[in-house]
DNA sequence: CCCAGACAGCTACACATT
DNA sequence: AATGTGTAGCTGTCCGGT
């Protein structure tokens, strides 16, 4: 019975121990920052990793770059209409300057005449807001606490149990202080 | 003029370039070249030739002189962004206009103010001329180029004074063009440069249909994809009453900087630039309360830890802003006025706007002081301010602030006391005034103050009742004061609803035990319910704990039999009615704060049967639910009772309205939690029936808090390691990423939560995400492709990251005793080469597959059956099913190599045929010789090598980098001759069957039994429910018999009854041997 | 057939931390 | 101030479309 193995509800009861603080750490640091649904996900770095592998090797460059400067001073090879033309050259055909789905520039871009055909319906649909979802703060304090009775959580139950199964009736006060 | 003033134009145009060059180097020397470069500008205009007969003049310095501008301009439009160089450049060139236009101005002033000459200036000239240069390079193909001149343009638009009508609309089209930019760096700066044009925009000047540019930016502001982009439109919009509600939106923005600068933007606008009287645009008295609760609660509650010390140091700013010129009497005072900012009854808003000011103004923690004369008259936000300090000192065990902090019991009891007594005084007023005067006569006005004054004295009398609990009460006497106080309060109807439970709080606190809080309220109901025993009960009750422990329950006998109900008026009815639910709000606090088993207390044996199963039985919505909840309150401290009534919890749950629904459901989760063992232990069918039947449920739910309810308890029930089941595991993770849960972010952020706590708590947990992986991958990727347009979904790459990482064995907490499994990523290896031979999946899902293998974590440490199977694995794939994919390929090839270069020495000497001689690994060659290289019909695309295999080649060692690419294509036309032997002939027609389904799993998984059509629609309507609805052994849903609703009610009061009759309330606490198989019988029996 | 978009890997910069 | 980490932008490669 893998209920029974000393896993994973050991665990739980960890993290609402005093001394579970480390380990709440842990998970806070881990994977907290991925809250706010699948589509805000991101993959996290494994964090550690203390095996001294190697060091004294990468410190010793730190040579700073070469001081760039524009050169004002040499005379233009060219004159200013050609470099002009150079600089300012459009793109060439049907090359996206800008943002896909945007209507396009009058000058620049693919956009056909007629291009209402197929993807016509860009605009309808409501645009990304780019903000994040109203955080619900869930933790660790809604999976292990009763629904009915928010202040007993698992651990407490626990106790309680085993209480129980000695046939001893009376709770100690130490219980009365664990559900405050 | 004197011709020595008169420099050549060549003289001129060779000293340019040198003012160019040292205003590169360094900002420091801006101001003197400006006054150089204006001399050589000035010098220039000299030289003029008269045109159209000397009517006119050509302006031929001039122009010689902003050619060579123009040509120095134009060497840094090729540079990338964040070229320092160029950056002091354009600086340099908009200080130059800006220099210029104050020469013109202090030269008008100095001529009397000619307005008309404007256009006619070389200042004018020289800026119109550069602006329409750069207008050239904005659709230039080159980004740094378009960069460079929006980015100029923008810092020239700035300075400038006024601006030709023609051009200014030139302009102001061609940013606004850019703001559709491909690349981000040039959106900002044609952000920045908008933001400079727009506050002289007149809105009578813009054609029809044309949108104004603060609505442009403002739509950039919430829409543009880069955060960026957004940003800069932050940090340069006008903040005014117009714009401030999109600006509020940005509280919530995906990115954390954005989030963190709208913190600061408002904090520096707390206060009028200028020193003028007035408030500044974000002053928190200019906000509304509702914006002030926005901003505290998005800003503290940011997972940022960055954003929220931003918002901590707005919120400190709100204080000492509101606080001004408050200092002297109190020091209390600018707090006080701190809280008003807020509603302090909106849960937990101002209290974390306190802590947080607590927390970094410690100072001003620490000038907060209790004398008496504090307690004399409190105001809602005295009252609540003295409890978050309290609490807050509790929480940072800051016991000598607290001790100081803390009235003595017989003063806050005597607080309350004459607080509640004003209140209830009032409440009996009003009532009388109502009766007297009728309705009507009261103006509203007068209404709403007299209500807001009731409000305030509850609010007050709930502060200090929270405080309560925490009091020191080792004094006896206070103690009894107390203790005798609340018990009283609770005893009367007129209590408002929202103290009770404050009040059993601190009831709770001052009973000695469990028992006798039991026993107090109950006999609090009693009295309530009975009013002519009122008198005896209380004398009963005076004395806390030495009486009560004596007392005989004697209140069932000598209860006065109450009037029927048949025999009551309405009003009498509704008069019962009320003073029951009251009851039934008492038990119900009572018994959320007690965990002693019913047996143990007899005394709630009465208002069971008096009370609460009545109530169950009532059709009244209220009465209902409060009974309900009270029995199933009762079932959790009462194992028997329990088994006996979770099939008329279970029975509720169909038909019932969605509140009620949402009770018994946590009712059922509740009871599950805590009688795990009853249900759900054992191995019975019992407890996968009751699976079977919630995930049923939750399928068809449509209610998104019933669904989010459900989520959390399935949720609970896996962490607590009560549900093992993979098919729970395999419907959270569907709802997790279905569209059809896209809405309902309760669900979708408690499964955020739950999944990694869930894997990295127990390697078991994370054995078992594992299993699912590969089916789930492939029903998500089936329903990924038949997505609907509108409907939005992760990725399946996004998928399989998530499981790798969920899965990843580092990751996983190290649990005392538990050996760590570090070979999960290795299997999921080892399986997701096996997938790879399918030969329906499509080559893009295979990709994914392969370009995650190099994620996994592959331990140093290997058996070498484990490691040769799956090198086995990838040898054979490139042979039989090649990958058509080059990206896939390449990615397996160098996972491939990988794992052969770190496991060498295992691998060396290592032959297949040797290998075919375990025994172990027969299943492994089964599936392998089920494989057929496919043939060329197949191969629609890509040319497959012809097949000319010996068995000899077969043979050879597998043991190198065999897959690697360029030899690949030569070994791949390897098959094995086992293949060649049994020829495509006979292999055919097992393409269709078993080759199919074997090369998908070795174990029997659910998913695929079913077929993959049922299996996408139903993932696209009910996608929870998948495991559930496919398993044809699902139980009818209790309550599936559709009866009518009197039949329904009918039905109900039977199996109420029979709760009670069946079973006398007394057999209800015996506990038998036999309950275990009585948990089967009870779902059996339909 | 060529080009454009997409993607993966790399590098450099900026940030936070000790 | 120096260091390390994390991110973001850039560049090269490859697939798909016109």
């Amino acid at each position: 019975d893998p209920r029974r193995a000393p896993n994973e509800r050991d665990l739980i009861m960890a993290m609402t121990d005093a001394e579970g603080d480390g380990m709440m750490d842990y998970f806070d640091q881990a994977f907290l920052k991925n809250w706010a649904g699948p589509e805000h996900w991101k993959l996290r770095k494994v964090v550690r990793k203390p095996e001294a592998t190697d060091n004294a090797a990468p410190k010793p460059r730190k040579e700073k770059k070469e001081a760039f400067k524009i050169d004002f001073l040499t005379p233009a090879e060219k004159d200013l209409k050609t470099r002009a033309k150079e600089l300012f050259a459009p793109v060439t055909r049907g090359a996206g300057i800008n943002l896909p789905g945007t209507s396009g520039t009058k000058g620049g871009t693919s956009t056909r005449k007629g291009s209402r055909g197929k993807r016509a319906k860009e605009k309808e649909e409501k645009k990304d807001e780019h903000t994040l979802p109203d955080d619900m703060h869930f933790s660790s304090r809604q999976l292990i606490t009763l629904f009915l009775k928010p202040e007993f959580s698992l651990r407490m139950r626990g106790q309680h149990m085993s209480l129980n199964d000695r046939g001893d009736g009376d709770v100690d006060e130490n219980f009365w202080a664990q559900a405050a | 003029m004197p011709a020595r003033t008169l420099s050549s134009l060549e003289e001129i145009s060779s000293s340019i370039p040198k003012i160019f060059d040292q205003a590169q180097v360094s900002t420091a020397n801006h101001q003197k070249n400006y006054v150089a470069l204006y001399k050589l500008h000035l010098e220039a205009s000299k030289h003029t030739e008269p045109i159209n007969k000397g009517r006119t003049v050509k302006h031929v310095g001039q122009k010689a002189f902003e050619d060579v501008v123009v040509e120095m301009t134009s060497r840094l439009l090729p540079l990338k962004k964040g070229t320092t160089v160029a950056d002091r450049i354009v600086k340099f060139i908009g200080g130059y206009v800006r220099f210029m236009n104050e020469k013109v101005l202090e030269e008008r002033k100095k001529n009397g103010g000619d307005a008309d000459e404007y256009d006619d200036t070389p200042a004018s000239r020289f800026a119109s001329r550069m602006l329409k240069f750069l207008l050239k390079g904005f659709l230039a193909k080159d980004k740094n180029v378009r960069y460079r001149v929006v980015q100029i343009l923008a810092e020239v638009v700035s300075h400038m004074g006024e601006l030709d009508e023609d051009l200014y609309t030139q302009i102001r089209e061609s940013l606004l063009d850019r703001l559709r930019d491909k690349e981000p760096f040039v959106r900002v700066q044609a952000v920045i440069g908008l933001a400079k044009l727009y506050g002289t925009e007149d809105p009578a000047d813009l054609e029809d249909g044309e949108p104004p540019v603060v609505e442009v930016l403002l739509d950039t502001l919430a829409h543009d994809p880069s955060g960026d982009v957004r940003r800069a439109v932050l940090v340069n919009v006008h903040i005014n009453q117009a714009t401030l509600s999109y600006i509020l939106a940005r509280s919530r923005d995906t990115d954390a900087i954005i989030r963190k600068l709208f913190y600061t933007l408002l904090e520096s606008n707390c206060v009028p630039p200028d020193d003028s009287n007035g408030l500044g645009i974000t002053d928190p008295r200019v906000l509304s309360i509702a914006q002030r609760e926005l901003i505290v609660r998005n800003g503290l509650g940011d997972r940022e830890p960055s954003v929220r010390s931003a918002a901590a140091k707005l919120i400190v700013t709100w204080l000492e802003v509101v606080g001004e010129k408050m200092e002297g009497d109190e020091p209390a005072k600018e707090v006080i006025a701190f809280l008003r900012l807020f509603d302090l009854a909106e849960t937990g808003i101002a209290e974390d706007a306190l802590r947080s000011v607590f927390a970094s103004r410690v100072d001003i923690f620490d000038n907060v002081e209790f004398g008496d004369q504090y307690w004399a008259d409190l105001t809602p936000e005295k009252a609540f301010l003295a409890r978050v300090f309290v609490d807050h000192c509790i929480s940072t065990k800051d016991d000598a602030r607290l001790e100081s902090a803390l009235p003595v019991v017989t003063l806050l009891a005597f607080r309350i006391q004459s607080t509640y007594n004003d209140l209830m005084e009032q409440i009996q007023d009003d009532e009388e005034q109502k009766f007297l005067r009728g309705e009507d006569h009261e103006d509203d006005e007068e209404r709403a103050r007299k209500e807001d004054e009731r409000m305030d004295k509850e609010f007050v009398i709930g502060e200090m009742l929270r405080l309560a609990v925490n009091l020191d009460y080792a004094d006896e006497i206070g103690r009894r004061k107390m203790f005798q106080l609340v018990r009283d309060m609770i005893s009367q109807e007129t209590l408002p609803e929202s103290l009770l439970s404050r009040c059993l709080d601190v009831l709770r606190k001052l009973s000695p035990n469990e028992r006798d809080l039991i026993r107090l309220v109950v006999e609090v109901v009693h009295e309530l319910r009975d009013p002519e025993m009122e008198e005896k009960e209380a004398s009963a009750g005076d004395d806390g704990e030495t009486t009560y422990a004596e007392t005989p329950m004697t209140v069932r006998t000598v209860r006065a039999a109450p009037k029927p109900p048949s025999e009551m008026t309405p009003e009498e009815k509704a008069q019962a009615d009320a003073i029951d639910l009251r009851c039934l709000a008492l038990c119900i606090g009572m018994l959320e704060r007690v965990n002693g088993t019913f047996e143990e207390n007899s005394t709630l044996e009465g208002i069971l049967g008096e009370l609460i199963i009545p109530a169950v039985k009532r059709k009244e919505l209220a009465l209902r639910e409060k009974g309900l909840v009270s029995l199933g309150l009762c079932c959790l401290i009462a194992r028997r009772m329990a088994l006996n009534s979770f099939q008329l919890f279970l029975s509720q749950v169909q038909s019932a309205p969605e509140l009620l629904k949402i009770r018994v459901l946590q009712i059922i989760f509740d009871i599950l939690m805590v009688h795990d063992r009853d249900f759900l232990g054992n191995e019975g069918v019992a407890g996968d029936r009751i699976i079977e039947f919630l995930l049923q449920i939750w399928g068809n739910e449509e209610s998104e808090k019933v669904q989010a309810l459900m989520c959390v308890g399935i949720a609970k029930l896996m962490l607590s390691g009560m549900v093992t089941d993979e098919r729970v595991l395999k419907s959270l993770v569907f709802a997790y990423v279905s569209p059809e849960t896209a809405g309902n972010q309760e669900l979708r952020q408690c499964l955020s939560y739950f999944f990694p706590v869930y894997c990295y708590s127990s390697p078991a947990n994370q054995r078992r995400m594992q299993k699912i992986f590969i089916p789930i991958f492939e029903e998500l990727s089936q329903v990924y492709k038949e997505l609907d347009d509108d409907r939005e979904m992760i990725s399946p790459a996004n998928v399989v990251a998530m499981f790798v990482d969920w899965t990843d064995p580092q990751k996983a907490v190290a649990v005392r005793g538990q050996a760590a499994d570090d070979k999960i990523h290795f299997d999921m290896a080892t399986e997701i080469v096996r997938t790879l031979y399918s030969k329906d999946m499509e080559k893009d899902e295979k990709k994914v597959l392969c370009q995650s293998l190099s994620k996994l974590y592959i331990p140093d440490v290997v058996d070498d059956d484990q490691i040769r199977t799956l090198k086995l694995l990838m040898h054979n794939l490139a042979s039989r099913r090649p990958l058509k994919d080059t990206t896939a390929n390449n990615a397996l090839t160098r996972f491939d190599a990988a794992i052969s270069k770190k496991f060498e020495k295992q691998l060396e000497d290592f032959d297949e045929e040797q290998y075919r001689e375990l025994e172990s690994l027969k299943e492994l060659f089964e599936f392998l010789d089920d494989i057929i290289p496919e043939s060329d019909e197949d191969e629609q695309d890509t040319p497959v090598p012809k097949k000319r295999a010996t068995r000899k080649r077969r043979s050879q060692s597998v043991a190198s980098t065999a897959t690697a690419e360029t030899t690949d294509r030569e070994e791949s036309a390897t098959p094995s001759a086992e293949n060649s032997r049994k020829g495509k002939g006979k292999k055919r027609a097992r393409l269709s069957t078993e080759t199919d389904t074997d090369s998908n799993a070795t174990e029997e998984i659910p998913s695929r039994a079913m077929p993959a059509r049922t299996a996408r629609t139903k993932a696209k309507s009910k996608v929870a429910a998948q495991q559930a609805d496919r398993d044809e052994s699902t139980p009818e849903p209790p309550s599936r018999k559709r009866a009518s609703k009197k039949a329904e009610e009918a039905r109900l009061d039977e199996e109420i009854d029979g709760l009670l009759d069946g079973d006398e309330p007394d057999s209800i606490m015996d506990s038998d041997e036999d309950e275990e198989e009585e948990v089967g019988e009870l779902l059996e029996a339909e």
